[in-house]
DNA sequence: CCTTAACAGTGT
DNA sequence: CACTGTTAAGGG
């Protein structure tokens, strides 16, 4: 007796589960998982289709109980299919639950909160309304609430619904029985919001240079030729990627195929979005963090229906159901935020290579600062490499120097500005250009620390410092827990306690202290915060309301300032220092993204790096502007430390609230990983970097293995084993090569 | 989502 | 009391 899964095609929270059905000796050829069934549903004589998530020969309730399928529909690839048989590939490459798999690709419409309000609409002629109305008064008995509700309907042809139960109290069978007379009939007000709104369209094209036509011929060839593949497109800070696409996205427009866009979260402001409404209209949609899962699901809904053409959206736009995918596009291809954070999690380029050969599309992805990973994989051949070399209207490249923090201090300066760059600003202020100062953020500016004994006062729930705020707070970064700034150190007593304030702010102060009355501008978490915080401050700097930009790493993507010349980068090795193989890659990154801010405009730009490692590959190499130098170094450094990509990492965190719980489980797992037969390197079981988040304790054992797949069939291993045997309260999670310091 | 059953309120 | 609208639960 085959059984076999199903879950119900309603995208219901409380429907997200597998219902179990037999499946008909005749039907047994032609069920497989991730087909499409039509199944019976409910006491009734309801049918539904479905999927079929998997296949067992075991009853999970009494057999009576279990209803047979009824047809599996022939040659049928609906995208629904498709997209579970990618949940499926999710699940078992990045390690979760069948059902979280599918709620990341499979949007589910949650149960509307707000109930719809409803208009009652008179259907009737005014005057046969009338003589309903006369016949009702004829009547010796007749109701005074239905002749109050026909008056009220003649005078206000349309009432809400409430209005009519609630103020007028009229019991609302009136109104059903007015609705089956054909009387009224009654609207559910529900405004749908178009997030796309209505403007210019800017039909006129630039013309490609020589290399942007390569690049677009050789992927359109391919396309033509039927050949489906994943291009790495290398362009240089101000290359024109954009354009690319903009080109491969009107063909596959021609071809009638849909396009998915995707960029990172930071970027996706006004400004990108607006590119993409003045070419394409209408046909765009978009998707960001801030919509309702009830916006996403209506977003959704209208791709399926085939009323949207290209999506533009973060790494969740990848799950847009398309019926006739041609190509999806990654923007910045290297940014950390494609990789999830929560199970499964997965990373959004890997899925969309996945997706794309299910639907024979091809894979765009691009950056002037490509992933080590995916260069790697273009120059072994697994994606194709394209490249740009040249700058939109020949614009050179802005003059890059390091400056040696440490000889700063040894001739007595010991401001955070360089007497270069200090030199630089005040030539910029003379002149009337804009600066950007760039601020890598992270390590210990904003907290607090006592001057007597040293304390860094940190947040009770987890284990990082409290950092400080404007209104004198202490907040959390991790679980938002907020104190206020204590008069006194909590360890020792001491009144002198103080610290690093925020870093922005700081340089802000500095700034005005050298250059008394100079107008800046900060971008932090704290000036963004509220609604289009973002994009407002941008608008300022742009309309040239200050002259001198601070901010963290979001004021460096992708804005384009015409009149700024000048890049100061504060502390460039303030992310090199961060203990996660990922550093130098990232310090190369975020400095080639900040210099190519400087000079987008005509005139020429400059750019300064302060930095206290000036000989480290990756300072050196971004102020070469020499991505081709850097990765020559990086993955050296890769192959010997057997770090992704020349190896995958599988990182097993395990999180208790008890922390001999959390070790424990964690020292379990690494015996049994070290006892199987196959060797396979494993760290020894150890607390993560942040040894506690949110009162859960945190351990952490790491494999490596150049073969994917082998660390794949450890976590099945372990997965299977701590089904059996739970021992310790311990929650296990695995993150496939992990972005984050662990 | 749809169906059903149980429940509450009300006009005749 | 019968009828109708409202609500909550369940679906294999």
């Amino acid at each position: 007796m085959l059984f076999c899964d199903v879950i119900v095609d309603l995208s219901l929270e409380k429907l997200d589960k597998t219902f179990q059905y037999r499946v008909p000796d005749h039907l047994v050829d032609r069920v497989h998982v991730g087909c499409n069934v039509v199944i019976p549903f409910g006491n009734g004589t309801r049918t539904l289709s479905g999927y079929v998530l998997s296949l067992s020969e075991e009853p999970k309730i009494e057999v009576e109980r279990i209803k047979d399928i009824l047809e599996v529909p022939q040659n049928q690839m609906a995208v629904e299919s498709q997209m579970i048989s990618l949940a499926a590939w999710i699940k078992k490459n990045y390690g979760s639950t069948m059902n979280l798999a599918l709620k990341t690709v499979l949007p589910i419409k949650t149960k509307e909160k707000i109930k719809e309000a409803k208009d009652v609409h008179l259907t009737l002629k005014k005057e046969e309304a009338e003589l309903e109305h006369a016949a009702l008064l004829e009547k010796k008995r007749s109701s005074r609430y239905k002749v109050k509700l026909l008056e009220s309907l003649i005078q206000r042809e349309t009432i809400p619904w409430d209005e009519i139960t609630k103020k007028m109290e009229i019991p609302s069978s009136y109104i059903r029985d007015f609705e089956t007379q054909g009387w009224v009939e009654i609207q559910s007000r529900r405004t749908y919001r178009n997030p796309v709104k209505k403007i210019e369209r800017d039909t006129s094209r630039h013309p490609l240079n020589s290399e942007q036509q390569a690049a677009v011929d050789t992927i359109l060839e391919n396309h033509k030729a039927k050949i489906e593949k994943t291009y790495l497109l290398f362009g240089v800070t101000g290359s024109g990627k954009t354009e690319v696409y903009m080109h491969l996205i009107e063909k596959m427009l021609e071809e009638g195929k849909e396009t998915i866009v995707l960029i990172p979260e930071i970027a996706l402001t006004r400004q990108t979005v607006m590119r993409f409404y003045q070419r394409f209209g209408d046909v765009v949609s978009i998707l960001n963090s801030r919509m309702s899962p009830g916006e996403r699901f209506d977003q959704f809904e209208r791709a399926k229906k085939g009323d949207c053409k290209i999506m533009v959206g973060p790494r969740s736009a990848l799950f847009t159901p398309f019926q006739n995918l041609g190509m999806i596009i990654i923007d910045e291809e290297h940014e950390n935020s494609y990789k999830s954070e929560q199970a499964p999690k997965y990373h959004a380029r890997e899925v969309a290579v996945q997706r794309a050969s299910m639907a024979s599309a091809s894979v765009v992805l691009g950056s002037a600062t490509p992933s080590v990973d995916s260069y790697a994989k273009a120059i072994n051949g697994q994606y194709e490499l394209l490249k740009l070399t040249g700058r939109v209207e020949e614009r050179p490249l802005p003059e890059c120097e390091v400056v040696d923090l440490r000889e700063e201090l040894r001739a007595g300066n010991r401001t955070i500005f360089s007497r270069r760059l200090l030199e630089l600003i005040q030539d910029r202020l003379t002149r009337g250009e804009q600066i950007m100062l760039f601020l890598n953020r992270r390590g210990m500016l904003g907290t607090i620390s006592c001057r007597s004994c040293g304390e860094v006062i940190k947040c009770p729930h987890c284990d990082v410092p409290l950092s400080l705020h404007k209104n004198q707070k202490l907040i959390c970064h991790y679980c938002g827990h907020t104190v206020s700034m204590p008069k006194r150190c909590p360890s020792c007593n001491s009144p002198y306690i103080g610290g690093f304030r925020m870093g922005t702010e700081k340089v802000e102060d500095s700034i005005q202290k050298v250059f008394p009355g100079v107008r800046t501008l900060r971008m932090d978490a704290d000036t963004t915060r509220g609604k289009e915080g973002h994009a407002k401050i941008l608008e300022k700097f742009e309309n040239r309301e200050a002259d001198i930009l601070i901010g963290t790493q979001m004021i460096v993507k992708g804005h384009d300032f015409s009149n700024v010349t000048l890049v100061g980068i504060l502390a460039a090795d303030m992310s090199l220092n961060a203990n996660d193989y990922r550093g130098a890659e990232r310090t190369f990154q975020l400095l080639t993204q900040a210099a190519g801010r400087a000079g987008r405009g005509d005139k020429p730009g400059n750019v300064v790096i302060q930095t206290y490692q000036p000989d480290h590959y990756s300072i050196e190499t971004a102020a070469k502007q020499s991505y081709e130098e850097f990765y020559a170094h990086e993955i050296i450094y890769r192959k010997m430390m057997h770090y992704p990509p020349s190896a995958h990492m599988l990182l097993i965190m395990v999180t208790s609230a008890r922390e001999d719980a959390a070790s424990a489980q964690a020292k379990e797992i690494e015996n049994l990983i070290k006892s199987q037969k196959e060797r396979i390197f494993c760290s020894m079981a150890q607390p993560a970097s942040i040894a506690k988040i949110q009162d859960a304790y945190r351990y952490v054992v790491y494999l490596k293995d150049p073969k994917y797949g082998r660390l794949v069939e450890v976590k099945d291993r372990i997965e299977k084993y701590l089904l059996m045997n739970h021992t310790y309260n311990a929650t296990v999670w695995f993150d496939f090569d992990p972005m984050n310091s662990f």
